[in-house]
DNA sequence: CTGAAAGCGCTAACAC
DNA sequence: GTGTTAGCGCTTTCAG
């Protein structure tokens, strides 16, 4: 492995010199640099970014860290388009470090220990351990996904979660549901508050509350939805409505409520989350609200650049993304023949 | 940020001591060891693994490197699969550090300038400049493709290509199709030669014979899928069933015989490759044939882990996996007449 | 079992 | 414009 200082040998320069010629350091004799570019041409040499990083503390590498396993990172089709979205907007000008793992695991050694020039941060809770840590290092970083509701250190890009659910609340009361069931997410992410906040707030609006036994909390994307959804649909005057936290979420409601008997839409509407490619291929197609993960990805590594880039420490930015409402075919008007048998049930337990 | 020498210093031990404890090395005595490990813990000493990779050769990190555009690798499910099957199987004992890019990309360089203990690499074309100098440098490398038919100095996990074209012959002849055409997937890409190579040997079996004129190589995916169809369509004599290289090709080809007038199966038989999840949720669903992506990316981990953790170079390991043929309903028995029709035609030419 | 010295390949700071 | 010196944080000899 030819090395800066075997070039610098062979052209008969300092090792300085070559290295200013590698750098594009413009302070270099137009005969030099052609003499020292065409041994290095020659010498096929090529840098050691460890060396490199050792004596200057950059790396070109920023790390991505994602606080789930890679089975839902990979399986999920959002995140793949964030990653796009971080791809592209990173246009080579850093390499990615990828770290995913679920936990409280201490995603800081990517910087600790690999010494990345920044750091990307997905689907993180709200309770990490790392966090003060890692805002006090001053190392550039940027989430997409918000810790906590006055969290202003941070640089973040984040759909507005809450203004989704105002706008699933406003087509399921144009429906005619009041009774309105959540499973809002893991109660660790503040997303799924924001999104429980949205619902409470939409009602409101309404004249309406959020009967907060209708609310539950539970993992992401796989295993709980079956269980939770039975659970809600087992509390006293059952909702006409579920809203879920993600798409596949909806599915596993939808699977549950057929075992429990009942229709969707027909018996109660089904509202999913994020828009995935699961939602319009699903029967019945999802209504989901639709974030642009790619987006949101593109936006975190732009950020993430001009921070790296940035020699003052630069002011926290903060974007909130738009969500929008996509209306397919899981959520109808409300039953009648279910709305009558509720309101008997209400007046039975209410006796 | 605390240092290997701070770390010395404070446990009143020498350097190359701290080091032995970081590195488990049992020549330690149990009190020395304690009271470093103490030390190490109070002041959040974390190893740089710039420095230890410059001073030992070793950086604990795989490059993978695709040589597809980061939106082709997202956006088609099948990479994600793969990436999923390797990042399981690395299981944390290598970092990933992810390289895209489209055309005869200086791939080499991830191992030049990061010093990466090993590479994955997945759809390299066959002329990839790269390849001699990869191999001859004796860097860990796993191919998930195959890069000639000779090629056994490399390691590599790949379907079989010609295997699945064969069955996919089988399924079409049983149907009646005899002019089959094939979109066969980039020029460059060895597994598009093994698919032709296997509709060749699946016809000749039937005492049939490829025309190499109903015979297309184009990119991957995007774009070129429709002026394929509409030319091999429009030679003399045109296909009754069309093979394609990806799902997505075949969902191109779908639309191009469409806006042709055909309908797909009844007149053109459409088979796709891959049987990612759009093949099932397309209209019609797509024959397909399947390949594990996650067990070869997973496989292709796995083999990397032990090829760098030997202390001897390892002869090469390949390893192909099979593909199945799923059948759903773009494909059908052929059109009789069609079938008339195209024998007037050959008849009308041989005249 | 432990330590001292040298060096991995590069850049920063300062000469000249 | 160019060279010299020192050192980034660790591991590898090789001695003890």
């Amino acid at each position: 492995m030819t090395s800066l200082r075997d070039v610098a040998r062979v052209a008969g320069v300092s090792m300085k010199t070559v290295s200013r010629v590698v750098n594009n350091d413009p302070k270099v004799a137009p005969a030099t640099r052609q003499r020292v570019q065409q041994v290095i041409e020659e010498m096929n040499y090529r840098p050691n970014l460890l060396a490199r990083g050792l004596a200057n503390g950059k790396t070109s590498t920023a790390g991505i860290v994602i606080n789930l396993t890679a089975d839902d990172v990979f399986g999920y089709p959002l995140f793949s388009d964030s990653l796009r979205g971080i791809a592209e907007a990173l246009n080579n000008r850093l390499d990615m470090l990828l770290h995913l793992g679920h936990g409280k695991f201490p995603y800081l050694d990517l910087f600790h220990r690999h010494r990345v020039d920044g750091l990307i941060l997905m689907n993180i809770p709200m309770d990490d351990p790392n966090l003060r840590g890692l805002l006090d290092s001053g190392l550039p970083c940027v989430f997409t996904c918000r810790l906590a509701a006055d969290e202003t250190r941070a640089n973040w890009v984040d759909p507005d979660f809450a203004s989704g659910a105002e706008q699933v609340i406003d087509h399921l009361v144009a429906l005619g549901h009041t009774r309105i069931g959540v499973l809002a997410g893991p109660n660790h992410l503040f997303s799924a508050h924001e999104r429980v906040r949205g619902v409470r707030e939409g009602l409101k609006r309404y004249g309406l509350e959020l009967d907060e036994r209708l609310v539950c909390y539970g993992e992401l994307f796989t295993g709980s939805g079956r269980r939770l959804a039975k659970h809600i649909m087992a509390q006293p005057d059952p909702p006409t409505a579920l809203i879920c936290s993600d798409d596949l979420m909806a599915c596993e409601a939808i699977y549950a409520l057929h075992e429990l008997g009942y229709d969707v839409p027909d018996d109660v509407s089904v509202v999913g989350w994020d828009d995935s490619s699961l939602a319009p291929v699903f029967r019945p197609p999802l209504t989901s609200v639709r974030q642009d993960a790619y987006q949101k990805g593109a936006l975190a590594a732009k950020r993430l650049l001009q921070l790296i880039a940035a020699t003052d420490p630069e002011p926290p930015q903060q974007t909130l993304l738009p969500m929008s409402l996509i209306i397919r075919e899981s959520t109808a008007r409300v039953n009648q023949r279910r709305e009558n048998y509720s309101a008997q049930q209400v007046a039975k337990t209410g006796s």
